[in-house]
RNA sequence: GGGCGAUUAGCUCAGCUGGUUAGAGCACCUGCUUUACACGCAGGAAGUCGGCGGUUCGAGUCCGUCAUCGCCCA
């Protein structure tokens, strides 16, 4: 199903940057209606690309089925669901603690802060104490790092026990080793003091709030620290996270909002209203110094959380948002209510963390599982939702789903009325209506309308009778959290309105009873909470079953700085482009190669240069290096020193096309599978297909069909267990180095010989055919367009009998290996391998011409030689030997010699004494270290004591063989010595 | 502050339950237009596996600790 979200606050801050920056306008300058009109404009440029993007990546999607969140199938689904939760009264409106931008001027989620740390100061103010009693001190001490809140403080607090938490302090701090100096000296310098305030506050003293002359009480809570500061803490709970919690604990004291949405601050804040809170801190600082109410400044470095989108300071900030109870509720949630997949749970967390529990699954036995780390990443899920933390769904934005509530409120009215109101709503014909009073601090009538039409009809009358609409939107993942089952139709397939030219969803069975649950959600670490989790929740919420059983965390590609690469960032680069230059199967290649398991991949980015030129070579310039420019993706060229733009998303400036080298790697290998291929369908001819015994196969045939059985095996075996990186390496390197390197030389002369070739054709074929649907996976296009080819000249093939086939590989069954690799037919080829390895490396350092062949004669113990026999044509030829002649009886005169183990193979005619001596010692140096290592291994008693005894059963036939090697060798250096031997 | 992860060749990364003197690709050096491929072939050089300490007959691999970086949660 493929398709794109709506991304919310990403999305409407994108345009209203553009507007600003482009136009000079604020949304509020233009309306509601008109940005939102703007940003349906560019949602559809956008969602142009990003599909572009999917199709020339070669995803495999059922496009006639493409889905936006927020279209009338997706909004059905939202609707539906908020309604039911809703109805279940697992969605609230409350008044909580958000952190507010006020920038955009909307709550952003936990997950949208990024915390940094900047320079601050730690202010230390004085509060007046109220009518202080013989021996009490005149002022409370508080520190703070955002002075102005005090305008909101409601009460100083101070520790209950200060001296139980300062000895438990002082305990952990030795137990730990640490220093505890600093504790002893607060216990014996500070403790009366600490205690005399604690007395103080239970005896019901106040203190003045400076400035606003405010009468707040001391309390006793336990989030005052006595081994910090003056041991006292202000309290401001409309404006700290933690104050917050000292709020709930003790609720007299109340909550005093002294902000604007847009960080101006209110009339609460005296004389300080209209002032943004960054120059109200200056005036109350410079206020409270006047007063002589300032005890100290001191410099400290803060952590201050700013929003991921606008990069501006993030408010903690008292107000009404939209929840999901995401808890433990009384008597349960019933999941896929009305399906048959129902069942009862504790609370919606707790029914997703069930859901990776090896004890749980659901009506059809589905488990949720995690890979490739099932541990790490179920802790990741599993820690997260443990939390139980409501899921604030509301956001202050214009783009998204808005709020099927319309609410009313009633300040108040008696209980009869509000009575009386509710079945007047539901004469009217509303389904959902609820009232709440306990999480506001007021009554409030509020109506779900959950379908377009219910809103259509019943809106307007509820409008009439002095409801609104809320102004908010959902969170964007409430809508994705759907996907997997909205995009199918639900909750009615058959009702789901499909566009021209997409395909319907309804039928039977409809596309919901057939494509719900999915397998396997593929995405990245950072959205294990966002979505996968929450997809969970919906999925067995809604229809009681996972929306997959495997969900496959992929690698984070970081640029060449080492960040994150994101669309937002800018920092990426465009598909389409690296498609345009390296190819579709090339990119998918390395992103493949490149999810190698639980490390962030570099993908270090050059762009070309927009301003090159006439005749220069194109330029790269590296963006880990290259200067930032004004906006986010707009980079200074080191050259001309001026300004391009690689997002798009600047059309004055040059444009510069994003792209990275490393895509070569991908590129190479589609050349190289692609000339193979070439080669190999070059010398099909019409091949017809012949059933084969194990007879008519040459002995090479016979190893690259075990090589073929091994790679099958492993490459399965890869996918199976999640690892694209290595499954793609084990194709690769069959393709590559077996079948290319080895092969396809050893076939070569067959190919020219009448007799011989049809049988070296077929298996050559064969192993075509088999290797391109191993690679299909991985390199779609070019696998598809071979395929075509290879069964226009060989329209059968196979070995004994024929394979399966089919018109289109993607439809060709996956290969199967059918028998057992033949380890020691491989052992022999190894030994080959060797020995024209070896042969090379001496023509190489003797200079001799790659086109010139020489004579060689071959020596050494009778097994080795006999692992050689049937392959000595192959060696010969390999290695540009003229002859290869037996040297037991008679060793060639002036010939230099490569030692493979127990063999040596003489080459005539090119011997250089210093040369040989030289490279002979160079071996020997090399074994003798491993001689050595391997013999102070069994001196050692320890080892052959407690080594399992196949260790060190292996350890001693080594050095057997190690010893034979160096003695060969010794015996060629001495001969160099004295020749007439 | 708490949790998770990373640190291996110039670069990007492998290295499974501890057991030959650690591998790949790119980059580099040498030779080669060998009629599939120079986006290639053949050969080569290159790493005290972040530091220190420990467990063990044996540590890149296990444990502790420190440093640096990243992510998540406060």
């Amino acid at each position: 199903m493929p398709g794109t979200d709506h991304a919310g606050i990403a999305t409407q801050a994108v345009v209203e940057t553009r507007l600003k920056e482009l136009e000079g306008k604020t949304r509020h300058d233009i309306g509601r209606e008109a940005l939102v009109e703007r940003i349906w404009q560019w949602k559809e440029d956008y969602e142009q690309r990003i599909v572009r993007q999917q199709q020339e990546m070669g995803c495999s999607c059922d496009w006639q089925r493409a889905r936006f969140t927020m279209d009338p199938v997706c909004r059905a689904a939202v609707l539906k669901w908020f309604e039911r939760m809703f109805s279940d009264e697992l969605i609230y409106r409350g008044n909580r603690l958000v952190n507010w931008d006020c920038y955009l001027q909307t709550a952003v989620s936990d997950d949208e802060v990024v915390h940094e740390a900047v320079a601050g100061h730690f202010w230390h103010l004085r509060y007046p104490i109220i009518e202080p009693k013989e021996g009490e001190p005149e002022f409370v001490v508080v520190a703070t790092t955002r002075p102005e809140t005090m305008l909101g403080d409601t009460a100083v607090a101070c520790h209950p026990q200060p001296r139980n938490a300062l000895e438990q302090q002082l305990q952990a701090q030795r137990d730990k080793g640490g220093d505890a100096d600093a504790i002893e000296r607060r216990i014996a310098n500070d403790l009366p003091r600490l205690e005399l305030l604690t007395r103080m506050a239970n005896d019901g003293r106040k203190v003045r709030l400076p400035l606003l002359n405010r009468e707040i009480p001391l309390i006793v809570d336990e989030w005052a620290k006595p081994a910090l500061g003056s041991g006292c803490v202000k309290i401001t709970p409309a404006h700290d996270p933690n104050d917050y919690e000292v709020w709930q604990r003790n609720p007299d004291i109340g909550a005093i909002n002294i902000l604007e949405p847009d960080g101006k601050l209110n009339g609460n804040a005296g004389p300080y209203a209209g002032d943004d809170r960054f120059a109200a801190r200056k005036r109350v600082v410079a206020d409270l110094e006047a007063a002589g109410l300032m005890d100290a400044i001191e410099d400290h470095e803060v952590e201050i959380g700013h929003s991921d989108r606008s990069k501006t300071p993030i408010e903690p900030y008292l107000s009404k948002q939209w929840f999901v109870r995401m808890g433990d509720i009384d008597g349960g949630v019933v999941m896929g209510r009305d399906t048959p997949h129902e069942f009862r749970t504790p609370g919606l967390a707790q029914a997703a963390i069930d859901a990776i529990d090896e004890s749980w699954s659901s009506a059809t036995g589905r488990r949720l599982k995690f890979w490739p780390d099932p541990v790490r990443y179920g802790n990741t899920y599993k820690s997260w939702l443990a939390e139980k933390r409501d899921w604030c769904i509301s956001r202050q934005l214009w783009w998204g789903h808005r709020i099927p509530i319309w609410r009313r409120t009633l300040p108040n009215e008696p209980h009869a009325d509000l009575v009386e109101e509710v079945d007047r709503l539901m004469d009217l014909g509303a389904r959902t209506v609820q009232t709440h009073a306990a999480e506001l601090d007021q009554t409030e009538v509020q109506v779900c309308l959950g379908t377009e039409a219910e809103q259509r009809e019943f809106g307007p009358r509820l409008e009439e009778l002095g409801y609104e609409q809320d102004p908010d939107v959902l969170d964007t993942w409430f809508s994705s959290a759907l996907w997997p089952h909205s995009t199918l139709g639900w909750p009615d397939p058959a009702a789901a309105q499909v566009n021209d030219g997409q395909r319907p969803l309804a039928g039977t069975p409809s596309s919901l009873d057939y494509y719900y649950p999915g397998s396997c959600l593929v995405t990245g670490r950072d959205i294990i909470t966002l979505w996968v989790a929450r997809m969970v929740i919906a999925g067995l919420y809604n229809l009681g079953d996972l929306p997959f059983t495997d969900s496959f965390i992929h690698a984070t590609i970081l640029d060449g700085r080492g960040v994150r690469m994101s669309k937002s960032k800018g920092n990426g680069a465009d598909p389409v482009d690296i498609i345009e230059r390296y190819g579709a199967d090339a990119m998918r290649f390395v992103l493949c190669e490149m999810q190698t398991g639980l490390q962030d991949i570099r993908l270090p980015v050059q762009a070309i240069s927009p301003f090159g030129e006439d005749g220069e070579k194109e330029r790269l310039i590296d963006l880990a290096k290259a200067k930032a420019g004004r906006f986010k993706g707009i980079y200074i060229d080191p050259v001309s020193g001026k300004e391009f733009d690689c997002t798009g998303n600047y059309k004055d400036l040059p444009q510069a096309k994003v792209i990275s080298d490393r895509f070569e790697i991908g590129r190479n290998f589609c050349n190289k599978l692609w000339n193979a291929a070439r080669f190999a369908l070059m010398n099909l001819g019409e091949l017809e297909f012949r059933a084969l015994t194990d007879d008519d196969l040459a002995i090479e045939d016979r190893w690259i069909l075990s090589r073929l059985h091994c790679a099958t095996r492993v490459v399965t075996a890869h996918l199976e267990s999640y690892d694209p990186a290595s499954a793609i390496q084990a194709a690769r390197d069959f393709l590559w180095n077996e079948l290319c390197d080895w092969y396809l030389e050893l076939i070569k002369p067959r190919l020219q010989d009448a007799t011989a070739a049809p049988v070296a054709r077929q298996v050559l074929a064969f192993a075509l055919d088999q290797a391109l649907r191993l690679l299909h996976p991985f390199v779609p296009f070019i696998t598809e367009s071979l395929w075509e080819h290879l069964r226009a000249h060989a329209p059968v093939r196979g070995i004994h009998e024929a394979a399966a086939d089919a018109e289109l590989i993607i439809a060709a069954p996956f290969p199967v290996a059918t028998a057992e690799p033949d380890a020691q037919l491989e052992a022999r080829f190894e030994l080959a391998f060797e020995v024209i390895r070896g042969v090379r490396d001496l023509r190489h350092k003797y200079g001799v011409p790659p086109g010139k062949n020489v004579d060689a004669a071959l020596s050494g113990g009778s097994e080795s030689l006999d692992r050689l026999a049937g392959l000595g044509h192959h060696v010969q030829r390999m290695a540009g030997l003229a002859t290869l002649a037996n040297a037991d009886s008679e060793r060639p005169a002036l010939s230099a010699t490569v030692v493979v183990g127990d063999l040596e193979i003489h080459i005539s005619g090119v011997l250089d004494p210093v040369k040989e001596k030289e490279r002979l010692l160079k071996q020997r140096g090399k074994l003798a270290g491993q001689l050595e290592g391997t013999r102070k291994k069994l001196d050692n008693e320890g080892f052959v004591a407690r080594a399992p005894a196949e260790v060190v059963d292996r350890e001693r036939a080594r050095i057997g063989q190690l010893e034979d090697e160096v003695t060969l060798i010794d015996e060629n250096l001495e001969r160099l010595e004295s020749p007439a031997k």
